[in-house]
DNA sequence: ATCCCGAGGG
DNA sequence: CCCTCTGGAT
């Protein structure tokens, strides 16, 4: 089989991403929040855990710690209590009240909405910020999790789909060409939606996907067991 | 045993 | 590049 072409390539995912708009009409954000700060916090909790695991902690520290200040200022044993069945709790509440510290001292308690200066907060990468920027403040950001990392590389929707351990920079900026930025939340979104539901990791649901008529991976397992991979 | 809307440090 | 941090669900 010959090579797909790179003008083909892009055809496909802007033919696939249509179906994607058709399985995912209105997605929103899986975490609950209802201010940016709240946004923030409950995406760094985020990390190696299922959101819905998120949402059943937030409330409570949301309501224990309504402001940046009140959370630089609280007990960590309080809030590593509170957080503690998200794991990396220990490393979590540091980074929340280091977060929480700089916000206060250096942003006037306000979440900032650039790139350079979210990344600044302790425990605040790219894929958080990116988070906040889309979610929060309705600038373009393409949030690249597990998911996203995942299904783009059996779609086949980057070019090193067959690293080990691609670079999550590199993803965005492949992806993020190909679609214009208006799309890039909602994209990020109805890929992660896809994952979770059908693009498992471990025993992706090919049968049932929309998209497998043009997917290289469920090309690659038809007929075989999805066994793993 | 594997995975979940990662980030920082060596 | 590697490693560590962590708990709960499947």
């Amino acid at each position: 089989m010959p090579r797909e072409s790179r003008g083909a390539r892009i055809g496909r995912m802007h033919d696939e991403y249509a179906i994607l708009c058709s399985m995912f009409p209105a997605p929103r954000c899986a975490l609950d929040f209802t201010t940016p700060f709240e946004l923030l916090v409950a995406t760094m909790l985020s990390a190696q855990t299922t959101d819905r695991r998120v949402n059943t902690v937030t409330p409570l520290l949301f309501s224990r710690f309504p402001s940046a200040q009140d959370l630089w200022r609280a007990k960590p044993e309080d809030v590593e209590d509170i957080i503690h069945p998200l794991g990396f709790y220990h490393t979590k509440a540091r980074n929340l009240q280091a977060m929480a510290g700089i916000m206060t001292t250096r942003f006037h308690g306000v979440v900032p909405d650039s790139m350079a200066d979210l990344t600044s907060l302790p425990g605040v990468g790219r894929k958080t910020a990116n988070v906040v920027l889309g979610n929060a403040f309705g600038i373009p950001g393409f949030p690249v999790d597990t998911h996203v990392t995942r299904v783009t590389g059996r779609l086949r929707w980057r070019t090193d789909w067959k690293s080990a351990s691609p670079d999550p920079v590199s993803i965005e900026k492949e992806i993020t060409e190909v679609f214009p930025p208006e799309e890039w939340t909602n994209l990020s979104h109805r890929l992660i939606l896809l994952g979770r539901e059908l693009c498992h990791a471990r025993t992706p649901s090919c049968g049932e996907c929309p998209l497998a008529s043009t997917c290289p991976y469920a090309a690659a397992t038809r007929g075989k067991i999805p066994a793993r991979a």
